[in-house]
DNA sequence: ACCTGAACACCGTTCAAGT
DNA sequence: ACCTGAACACCGTTCAAGT
């Protein structure tokens, strides 16, 4: 091995914020206000110094939500996933689902600019993998994790701006509502008769059976599907 | 009928602006520089006048996206729809995706804010309507568009950010290509055989695939399918 | 090396005044 | 009734200067 590299003596002025506690704190601020209220100059003042001082520590704010986004990633989970494939794609789906729900801003990110980071590549590779397994050619398998992944992002993003707006309700009922009251049954049958329930409807998580339900629709039909007559009967 | 409205007589200065041509300006600079582009004292300028004369027509940003939204609405394509409910379900579905394809922002403004155009929902109406006619109960009806609008949503919302990065690339390669060359073979098989073909592939135009196996999925099956011998041979 | 303050080029919106 | 200019409270970021 090579000597170790002789740390460079520091000198000049000592620090009084670090990368880390700059980190901690955009962590806070996202966590209460969303990634909307993150601005370097509230950051600032939440460690307690100027703005410019951050682009000392970071190059600018695009970089700051990348170190934050290795930093989610990296902590997301990975659980075991089941050896069959076709339940592998589910699984690994759902994972990467519950991972993203609980910090949406991610998303938002993801797909606004192309931040992306390599653990979080951990789940499209199970997923392409598990797709490939069930039979699927490897560019088929490619289009099946980008069909879960607009389901997925789409679902993301959808349920996460209608939490903002239930967090930014103000009394008054909001326009979305004033239209489903408003709905003319003769042109709108289905949607008037559901008004009343369309809210609630909407709320439920349903991500898991359409989850299925796409997996179902991209995955080729079990080659051999267990005879009926030897299936378990007491089987839960 | 009651007799018109007298005109009340316009007083005061005579307007120099329209609400009409402050529309057409918001889609002129929306068309060239999407939403991000829109901004009050841009729209102002491209009308010749001030931020302010603006709010002299319309309430608030907001409301000036609530119109053309509405006004985009009105005039999307309404296609006829097959008969076969089945059928129908996709037919409506794509048709809403094409719609939105045209000028993404909507997407961004649906579900970002709580606008929503009565017009807008003749798809979803659709989409419901058929999915109870293939024998799901109106919950279920309701979920399986949840269903596919969060695919269409993630869809749109996915393809067009991928859209404004390559509009605005720089000749130095993006984060996402250098972490698809760096991928390490050995974690990360599948995607690493696939890094170089990765960027081709997510261009695909896919929807219509993803969208088939959704609805395929989403479905019950249909409770008489057409007896093989019956099946026209030379059918296409 | 690290931090600061002033400045630049932006936002949406309010307010008081002009015609 | 309609428009204007100045102002308020924000943005991200650059630049020159201080320690």
């Amino acid at each position: 091995m090579a000597q170790p590299v002789p740390r460079r003596p520091r000198t000049g002025r000592p620090p009084r914020i670090s990368r880390g506690e700059i980190l901690d704190a955009a962590r806070r601020v996202i966590e209460g206000d969303g990634v909307g209220g993150l601005t370097m100059r509230r950051l600032a003042k939440e460690v307690g110094s100027t703005p410019m001082a951050l682009y000392h520590h970071v190059k600018d704010k695009e970089e700051l939500l990348l170190l934050l986004l290795d930093e989610y990633a990296g902590a997301m989970a990975r659980p075991a996933l089941p050896e069959d494939p076709r339940e592998r794609v589910t699984a690994a789906a759902l994972a990467m689902h519950d991972a993203l729900a609980g910090c949406p801003w991610i998303v938002e990110v993801l797909v606004a600019d192309d931040l992306l980071s390599t653990s979080g590549l951990w789940y499209a590779e199970n997923i392409v993998g598990a797709a490939v397994a069930c039979g699927l050619t490897p560019e088929r398998a490619v289009h099946a994790y980008r069909a879960i992944w607009y389901y997925t992002a789409g679902e993301i993003i959808v349920r996460a701006s209608a939490g903002r707006r239930r967090a930014a309700a103000d009394d008054r009922p909001t326009h979305r509502e004033q239209v489903f009251a408003d709905l003319d049954p003769e042109t709108l049958p289905h949607l008037a008769s559901l008004a009343g329930r369309w809210a609630a409807l909407t709320a439920e998580d349903t991500y898991r059976q359409g989850l299925r339900a796409l997996v179902d629709g991209l995955l080729p039909a079990p080659s051999q599907p267990p005879p009926r007559a030897l299936a378990q009967p007491g089987g839960r």
